[in-house]
DNA sequence: TTGTTTATCCTGTAAAAACAGGATATTTTT
DNA sequence: AAAAATATCCTGTTTTTACAGGATAAACAA
């Protein structure tokens, strides 16, 4: 029996391209694409693939929510990570949520056809690039952020004061700037211009 | 004559959705990819194409400076930009470097043929979604930052203060601080905070 | 159980940024 | 030639951050 294939990318480059390289394997059945996440889970309510190919940044939802859901809904169904950013953060978000593995768009035919077959042998696989970044940054890199501070960082790219996060959290404005000071330290930044740009570039916002 | 293409892009699912696009049209002929720029400029030396599609993301160039030095050493030669960012400051950068038009990695295969086509025909052509972006963005979207603006903009993002960054640009204080108040205006930003976080977004950092 | 992390709060000082409201000279555009 | 844009500089005041150096309580992990 064929394994079911089916890829949400809003790229149509993407897809195609999935598709030439996947039409001469007997034993991969691509079943179809959507390219946005409400019609992927339209589709899923009819068939049910083994497999889903799906990318991070998509118009409507992020592959990183859709990854929730659909495994909330189908469990059985295996989701892969699809995308061209190779970041610590995107790629463990997808794991958290559900994914068994994520692979890069620069990946080859070889590489794309393992990661199909070993997630529908509910294996986990990660892309050679995607799983040095991963190992990488785990040692330096990113910084770990607790929920608190990253609802402050949020809060501070937003444009909010210190005294305007202490209202809209109920708590002081003390604790916030602790919070702020904690963050500053942690991504080694001098000041908050330094902040929201390491935060930004790293994904955090 | 058919129309000679060349790739340039280190996502090799795109090569290849390409390649299948293109595999049943007589007119036009891929002859070859490349992943980065390096081999991108290789090739060249051996062969010209008569347009090439150029992604802006490569691991060793910018598509940006690359398009600008193709364009210096093979005028002859069309340069169709290929990216998924739809975002202004690339498209009109890649124009200004002598692109002669933009292509978006979720276009259709009409629309990568109607590309190509009129890239060899030296007449210039803009994905749908990317010439509405642009237009939109001239009349009220991301400011227009002048030269000074956009240096003090990445000195404040890379964390120095008002007088440090007055002393490397041989200027007063107050000056730089003026052009922190106009980038605050033109950006509506409450604060550096917001600042930054718009100026990253919005691919000016 | 002990130690660590997390979240909370406090006082005080110094530095920096935000805000207001100017001015002048040089380009560039109309 | 006149208008607009750009880059430069100034004096203040108020607000906000950054920095130093704490403390406490709860949750969690070793």
């Amino acid at each position: 029996m064929s394994i079911k294939v089916f890829i949400v990318d809003d790229h149509y480059l993407v897809i195609e391209g999935i598709r030439s390289l996947l039409q001469n394997e007997p034993d991969i059945e691509l079943t179809g694409h959507a390219m946005n996440a409400t019609s992927c889970l339209a589709y899923l309510q009819r068939a049910q693939p083994d497999v889903i190919l799906m990318d991070i940044g998509l118009p409507d939802k992020s592959g990183i929510d859709l990854c929730h859901e659909v495994k909330a809904k189908y469990p059985a169904i295996q989701v892969l990570g699809l995308s061209t950013f190779n970041q610590k953060s995107y790629i463990t978000k997808m794991i958290e949520n559900g994914a068994c593995g994520y692979l890069l768009k620069n990946a080859g035919r070889a590489e794309l056809i393992k990661g199909i077959t070993m997630a529908a042998g509910r294996k986990s696989f990660l892309s050679h690039e995607a799983a040095i970044t991963l190992r990488n940054n785990t040692r330096s890199g990113q910084p770990v952020l607790t929920h608190r501070e990253k609802e402050v960082l949020e809060l501070i790219a937003a444009g909010f004061t210190n005294q305007e996060i202490a209202d809209k959290l109920f708590i002081s404005c003390t604790t916030v700037d602790t919070h702020r000071k904690n963050l500053l330290q942690k991504f080694d930044a001098k000041n908050v211009a330094v902040l929201i740009n390491l935060a930004s570039k790293n994904g955090f916002l």
